[in-house]
DNA sequence: TAGATTGTTAATCGATTAACAATC
DNA sequence: TAGATTGTTAATCGATTAACAATC
């Protein structure tokens, strides 16, 4: 239970089952489900459900399996998704635009979706004002103040390459504390903020080796 | 170099070093770069360079380094890249409109770009004819024909999840070799097609952990 | 009870790191 | 030559898989 004690590779698997189980939950209370169906439904084998579940302290009944409602209700503790997590995006271009929409959307659509929207970030003085679904787009010189008032923690970079490095810069002395990046180009970042990093020309370059 | 040779893990570095090398391009031939230096801006250890670039048949110079042209033209061949490589977009919402601007615009303005987009897909009627900076929206229902008439191989899915499964069946009907999926749920799909996932919400909520 | 499925250990497999002789 | 950096091996580290006793 310890954060250090939870390899990181079991985290990652963590969201994909919760999101298994989220398809699951209408029909959930008393219910059950398997390591075989949900590794089945997950793309995972059945004892690196079992594995992964044991190490975040999940467990389950011998020949039965996992309570949906309970197995679902850890695996969001596990993952501080029982509060709500506020986002902030920076570059509001095509990918930054999307990426806003779709997050507002789910939630506002789906009861038990933690993630909020509450803040966009540009350079553009064009855009600056525009509202995507109701949240404005300040500029990024006052990203720091906004950081601080609206509290959140967790930033989206969707800026071009050139801009990103800045940006990462930015957030740190802001007292960010995770970084989703899109930009293309590995950022150097100080030891206490997590970057992750995705990137659409690398996914398909990777790809195109099996082409 | 046979292709079961070389691991996936190494494969998926490859387009990162790719992509350093690239903007090193300006001034490069009969330049050089080490590994300390490629592994800097990769965010990989010197080690891992040099292992991974052993193994996909690139060496360097003992007491210099890599020739960055050379290296960049072994990856590019390694990776497929060094021919066109044409991508299908099925599912123009927020998303896909997204990805495909972006596709489009690299290939536009980037020399060496071999990612081409050459078809849109979507179900519904008021989108179909709509041009994407030149590339129209097909029906998802001519994807079959398209495919074989245009000749694309790889695929870009960025539907719902409730379509997603049917869109690969189809996927798999038109002899489609590699998938992108960002519709977040596990695909069934037979082996000979690879299939990698992106999922915003997921990588969101790994990174939640470390908050 | 009989059947099913867990939790966990041990075995296997694979990836990363360290180190250094070779050599440009 | 002296300094730098590769290519490769061996050691370490970590993750996955197999298997099965425990037990619901």
């Amino acid at each position: 239970m310890e954060k250090e004690s939870i390899p990181d590779v079991v985290i990652r698997r963590l969201p994909i089952y919760l999101r298994v189980l989220e398809t699951l939950s209408e029909d959930s209370y008393g219910n059950v489900i398997s390591s075989f169906k949900l590794g089945e439904k997950s793309g995972v084998s059945p004892a690196q459900v079992r594995k992964d579940l044991g190490i975040v302290g999940a467990f389950g009944k011998q020949g039965l399996g996992y309570d949906i409602a309970i197995l679902r209700n850890k695996l969001k503790h596990v993952l501080n998704l029982d509060k709500e997590i506020k986002v902030g995006i920076i570059g509001v271009g095509n990918l930054g635009h999307a990426i806003a929409r779709y997050i507002i959307q789910r939630y506002a659509t789906e009861r038990d979706y933690h993630l909020k929207l509450v803040a966009l970030f540009d350079s553009n003085p064009e855009a600056i004002g525009e509202l995507i679904n109701g949240v404005p787009i300040d500029h990024i010189h006052s990203f720091h103040d906004k950081a601080l008032e609206l509290g959140f923690r967790m930033v989206v970079i969707a800026v071009p390459a050139e801009a990103a490095q800045a940006v990462m810069d930015e957030c740190a002395i802001a007292g960010i504390e995770a970084v989703l990046n899109f930009a293309p180009i590995h950022l150097k970042a100080p030891k206490v903020i997590r970057v992750h990093n995705t990137d659409l020309s690398i996914d398909l370059m990777h790809l195109a080796y099996y082409l």
